[in-house]
Order: C-alpha cells, then structure tokens, then sequence
DNA sequence: CACCCCCGCGCG
DNA sequence: AAAGCGCGCGGGGGTG
C-alpha cells in the first residue's frame, strides 16, 4: 500500500493509492496531528510518499514516529530526469539545491518567499501525477528492477539522514576542549590568534626575516619564502616539506595547528555540538547530511563538515555511558564493486583473500601491497603517468572485463556521452562550454593549442565519468548497506535501547549500541553487507568483507 | 558590507 | 605539483 502525504501549510491530506496509483480515500488533518495519524497507518507497513523526506521527517521523528520506508519524490526525480532526459518533467518548483545552512530569519523577506509559501507542484494532484510520471519513467528504463531498487535505497537514505540529525553522534566536548588546550594553549578572546599558534607564527617571521608577516595568507606567505631564497610557488605542506630550511619545522606545524582551530575548534564546538538531553548522556554532534549531494550519488553535507571529521580529533565522538560504537568500514569497497559489476571472477577471487590487494599480490599482479592499491586506485581514477600509470597494462591483462569496463565508461566520457552505475544513476552530460571547445578543435584553422586543450578536456571528461561508474555504484553499494542494517536494527525493542546509525562516511557507518548487544550489532552489520551485495548483483563470487571494531570512542577503531 | 573566487587541506 | 576521482569548509583577497 502507498499513501501520499501532501503537507500545504498547516493543512496535510493523505491519499491511499490502489494498485495502479489511482487516489482513494482522502484524509485530512493538521500539521501537528500528522504524527499520530501516521502512527495509526504505519503498523500496516505502507510505503509513504512524499515531495521531500528532509522538509517532514524532522517533526516525524521529533514526535518519536520513525516509518518504515518511504519513496522520496524530490530525489527520486532528480535521478529519472538525468535517466530519461526527453521525457517531459513539468517544474513543479521543488527545490534541487541543497537544503541552506542555517534556517533563515523569517522575519527577513527573501527572493524565495513567494515560491517557498506557495509551493506550484503541492497539490495532491500534483503528486499524484508526479509519482505517475516517475512510475512511467522507471518503466521506461533498460533495468527498471534495478532503477526500483535505487530509488527505494535512495529513498530510505533521507530517512537515515533525517535520523541520524536528529539522534547525533555522541560528543565528549571535554575531551575534545582539553585536545585544543593541550596543542593550541588556552582558549583565547575571539579573533585572537591561541598562545602556541602565535609562538610558531613568531619563528616563521624571525626564520624568513620577515617581521610584519601573517602566514595564514598564502600571497604573503609565498612572497617572504620567494625572499627568503626558497623555489616554491605554492604554500602547499607537500611542497614546502621537500625544502631544507629551518623554517619547515614550524611552518609545518603551524599549518596542522592553524587547520585544527578553523575547522574544529572552540567556535565550531559552539555552534555544532548540542548539549546533552539528559546528565546520563553526551552531547551530540548532528551533521547535516545532503543524500544524494553529489553527481555521483554519495551524500554531501551542508555546515558542520562530517565527511572531513580529522582523525585527530575522533577520540572526542564517545559512546554513552553503557554504550558503545560499532565502527564498521567496507574492505576496498570500490574495487570489489568493480569487479561485480563487471563479472570478473579473476577480481573476485582477488578478493577472497580479505584484503584485495594482497590478493593482487598473491596472484603475482604485482610484488607489494602498496603497489597494487597505487596500481588500483590509478585504474579507478584514470592514472596516466607515474608509478600507477607504469603498473596498469599489468592490471590490465590480470583483469580485462574489470579494466574494460571502467576504460569503456573513459572513452564514452571522452565523446561526451553518459554514462550508468549498475542501479542506473546516470552521468550528468558536459557543459556546452565542453562542446565548443571540442568544436572549436576541428575547425580547420585550429591552432595546436586550440587541440591540446580540447583533448585535454575529452581526458578530464573521460576521468570524470571512468570513476562515476564505480563511486556511483560503491555509493550504491553503500546505501544498501545502510538501508538493511536500519530495517534490521528497527526490530531491537524501544527507541531509547535501540541501536541506531549514528554516523556515515561514504564506506563506513558507525552504529550507537547498548554494550549488551553490541557484538550481535556487529553481526547485523556484517549480514547486512554480504545482504547488499545480494540486492545488487544477486548471486556474485564477489565478497564484501568489512573491518568492525567495537569501541568506546572513535579514535580507538583508527 | 555582501559576494565571489582562489587556496589549502580535511575526508573517502 | 600530489601523477589520478569526488567533495566541504574557512580564510584571504578582490570586487561592487
């Protein structure tokens, strides 16, 4: 059963679909009934649909209702416009930018106002029509099983996104704070450079003889190096940690240090960590996940910066007293992906020894482990020179259905056609600035410089969609991944003794379990990996083996 | 002051 | 100048 959920204001009807999507009974109630109403529907299991999982599951899940599954219009559409490009998509005037950072003042009249209070595409009719469109659409596909699938796993990330906001990563604030005091110094008044900083800043300035100069601005950073008699030009830590100069010391660390503050320092504690709901709990920290941010279908963020959360400072994300975090992350999720899609068993049997690159090595690819992941990474990513781009006819010749394909996906980019992951997300096609440049190429008074930009481009493009096909079916790989360890963990009792996602970074989740059920966590999390692997490829030799570790804080599953 | 781009670096 | 993909973020520095 499918009902439709149609939020106008504080009004919201709800609409049971029958079998072929035509409107039954409609239901009406307010905003803050809604919870309750779809309580009353949910032990039935529907499948909820709705314009935007972001705009209504926060008050959902505030009420303590959390769905089962869900189809998510917005995203949805955005994957079958780019699927089926020639079909008609009516604007609906739905938002395909990501949500803003910070809720803005209603006081403060915006250019959006008008749109944002009377939304065009938000009638039930409209939704109605839409969710036929994209029936339509999915029908329309070369896999539409596939494309289901996709949609639903894209579907339930919004839930897990919206869940994951709202229940936080646990955060020990004092843990973190002595962090800061011990490498920074003591707290300083805001726009005050912290005591060790300042000190390291003061033996830049005497080591380059440059009394007046602030190293946090790269132009004047690379002027009084240049003075100094130093070949740079940039002021990036790899280039200046090849020099021999005593300089390099402090300048180093000044820059670890000057980083550490910026990004996760007092003022981003301030404004990302929410104190705790009760003394037996940590504070939280809630990230602000965008699914489907990127092209190539991983999720992005929004503020807050959870997809870069420095090793440095993950001693800080602590379980709850009685808790623990089972950290779980997918073994060269990439490469194994690689070599499903493409059904190389070769590959696949690489991989059966755990670590894949070993596997390489063991198959006598290649002599050392770093060298197959060089090697690998330089296949995936389009390595043309350097020690990957010496190693790859090897990988090539071990593995020529894999490499086909991922070489396939290149050569359709270099034409500037699309390409698909194994769902069937498809590549956005390049600018029409590209095309000009390719057409300005063939003209016949085209100057050599003219050709070597244009293939230049065709190779950037070809890069670009080589990878989409893997890190959009890893991405893929990914959600199904978290969409089953969620249904399963739904099953574990009451909400305050559920273990629940607290955290995901594009291969690796971390679940908040109670410490009496942590070790069971650990295997749903593993049954729900070999499960995705299923839900994709169905039966494939390809495994899909994950590294969990059980722990209090983050740090300690390095 | 708001806005935008660049730089550099964090993550996968 | 990170050889080779995808991102977000903060600070500097320029512009209107």
């Amino acid at each position: 059963m499918e009902i439709l959920v149609c939020a106008d204001g504080d009004r919201v009807q709800l609409c049971e679909l029958a079998a072929e999507l035509t409107p039954e009974t409609t239901r009406t109630c307010t905003r803050s009934e809604l919870p309750l109403v779809m309580a009353e529907y949910e032990s039935a299991s529907p499948r909820w649909v709705w314009a935007d999982t972001a705009a209504l599951a926060p008050e959902l899940i505030a009420a303590g209702v959390r769905v089962t599954r869900c189809l998510d219009l917005r995203l949805a559409r955005t994957i079958l416009r780019h699927a089926a490009p020639d079909q008609d998509w009516p604007d609906l005037g739905w938002r395909t930018e990501p949500l803003a950072t910070t809720t803005p003042d209603p006081a403060v009249p915006t250019l959006w106002d008008e749109s944002a209070t009377t939304p065009p595409g938000n009638t039930v009719a409209d939704l109605v029509a839409e969710r036929i469109r994209q029936r339509d659409a999915v029908g329309a596909c070369s896999e539409p099983a596939r494309m289901r699938l996709l949609l639903a796993a894209e579907s339930a990330g919004a839930l897990i996104a919206a869940e994951i906001e709202a229940d936080g990563l646990p955060w020990d604030r004092s843990v973190h704070e002595a962090l800061l005091t011990e490498v920074l110094g003591p707290r300083p008044r805001a726009g005050v450079r912290p005591a060790r900083l300042e000190g390291l800043a003061a033996q830049i300035r005497k080591h380059l003889a440059a009394p007046a100069l602030n190293p946090d601005s790269p132009v004047e950073l690379l002027r009084s190096l240049r003075r100094a008699g130093l070949d740079l030009t940039t002021t990036s830590k790899w280039e200046i940690a090849r020099l021999d100069h005593p300089v390099v010391g402090p300048l180093l660390e000044y820059k670890k240090l000057a980083r550490l503050l910026s990004a996760n320092g007092w003022a981003w504690l301030d404004s990302w960590i929410h104190p705790a709901s009760t003394p037996q709990r940590r504070d939280r920290f809630r990230p602000d996940y965008v699914p489907g941010g990127v092209v190539t279908g991983r999720w992005a963020t929004s503020g807050g910066g959870a997809l870069q959360l420095p090793k440095q400072i993950r001693a800080a994300v602590r379980a709850d007293p009685g808790w623990r975090l089972v950290v779980a992350d997918a073994a060269q999720i990439e490469p194994r992906v690689l070599a499903a899609m493409s059904g190389d068993t070769a590959l696949a049997t690489a991989g059966q020894a755990g670590d894949l690159y070993v596997g390489l090595v063991e198959a006598g690819i290649v002599g050392t482990r770093a060298e197959a992941k060089v090697a690998m990474l330089g296949a995936l990513y389009g390595a043309t020179t350097g020690e990957a781009g010496l190693l790859m006819p090897r990988l090539m010749r071990a593995y020529p259905r894999a490499t086909g394909v991922v070489e396939q996906a290149a050569r359709t980019g270099e034409h500037g056609g699309t390409v698909r992951t194994w769902l069937g997300r498809t590549s956005p096609p390049p600018p029409p600035s590209w095309h000009e440049r390719q057409a300005a190429a063939s003209q016949p008074e085209a100057t050599d410089a003219v050709e070597r930009r244009a293939r230049q481009g065709a190779r950037d493009w070809g890069r670009f969609t080589r990878n989409f096909v893997v890190q959009g079916t890893a991405a893929e790989w990914a959600l199904c991944w978290m969409g089953e360890i969620r249904r399963r963990l739904a099953g574990y009792g009451p909400l305050s003794e559920r273990p629940h996602l607290v955290f995901f970074l594009h291969d690796e989740v971390i679940v908040h379990a109670p410490q009496s059920h942590a070790e069971q966590v650990a295997d749903e999390i593993r049954a729900s990996a070999a499960e995705a692997g299923r839900l994709l490829f169905g039966r494939t030799p390809v495994e899909f083996p994950l590294d969990v570790a059980i722990v209090e804080n983050y740090a300690e599953a390095e």
